[in-house]
DNA sequence: CTCATATATATGTAATGACGTATATTTATG
DNA sequence: CATAAATATACGTCATTACATATATATGAG
């Protein structure tokens, strides 16, 4: 079942659910207490917004050990990339797209793969 | 003052405004009762839906005579025509959409340049 | 000016969405 | 099993939004 354009755009028009997918989209696999640390915002905030990109199939979500890595769906249609895609050409460099980089770039003790590797 | 992701998207998310954008995309200039025709929903309806648009610089609209003229703005950033364009390729051949070009060819009495050309 | 057509706005109402806080669930550790 | 950390959900509240209907404004014709 495949997204539809209404819930597409209604889920990119909030803030917290666009970043959340633009930085994703920038780095990949992200847990959840990654996000949190990178937008910094609460904890039920941001799980909340991945639990309604979820269950339109905008995200997928795998659990490793205590951790719940969320990524852009491998399966999402081609148009709905391409809008991701634009979009994160389009602003990713502006605030607070890149600025949620810098901020999970300096996180101490990030889980996974991006230390030790 | 451009158009920011949470206007351009909540914009995008509903679906009236959605068909009138594309129909404009693949249509160019169209007037209040084209649309409205070609939608098949009621005037102020599609007039509410235009305000929208028109305020956030979405669209551009010009009087003449008795007709007001809706167009996509010319001076879109470059990202919000492409988010656009690769909606209207992705989903423009889909329902409701391609038929409301069907619908805008098989009107009547078209204003402006459709005829007489 | 008067009337018809085209378009725009106002108003009341119902539905939706986001939030903070509290709490529940799941997993790892001892 | 008990505890802590990570994540998810429930609940009450406030703000936003869309709608139908009614009405206002603007233009052209006579």
């Amino acid at each position: 079942m495949a997204i539809d354009s209404k819930t597409l755009f209604q889920l990119l028009s909030d803030p917290t659910r666009l970043r959340c997918l633009l930085l994703m989209q920038a780095e990949g696999e992200l847990c959840v207490c990654e996000l949190t640390h990178a937008l910094d915002l609460s904890q039920p905030k941001i799980s909340r917004h991945l639990a309604a990109l979820r269950d339109a199939c905008m995200v997928s979500s795998r659990r490793q050990g205590q951790w719940v890595y969320y990524r852009l769906h491998a399966d999402l249609p081609a148009w709905v990339r391409q809008v991701i895609d634009v979009t994160a050409a389009g602003i990713g460099e502006a605030s607070p797209f890149a600025d949620d980089r810098v901020a999970l770039a300096g996180m101490a003790n990030r889980p996974g793969a991006a230390c030790c590797a």
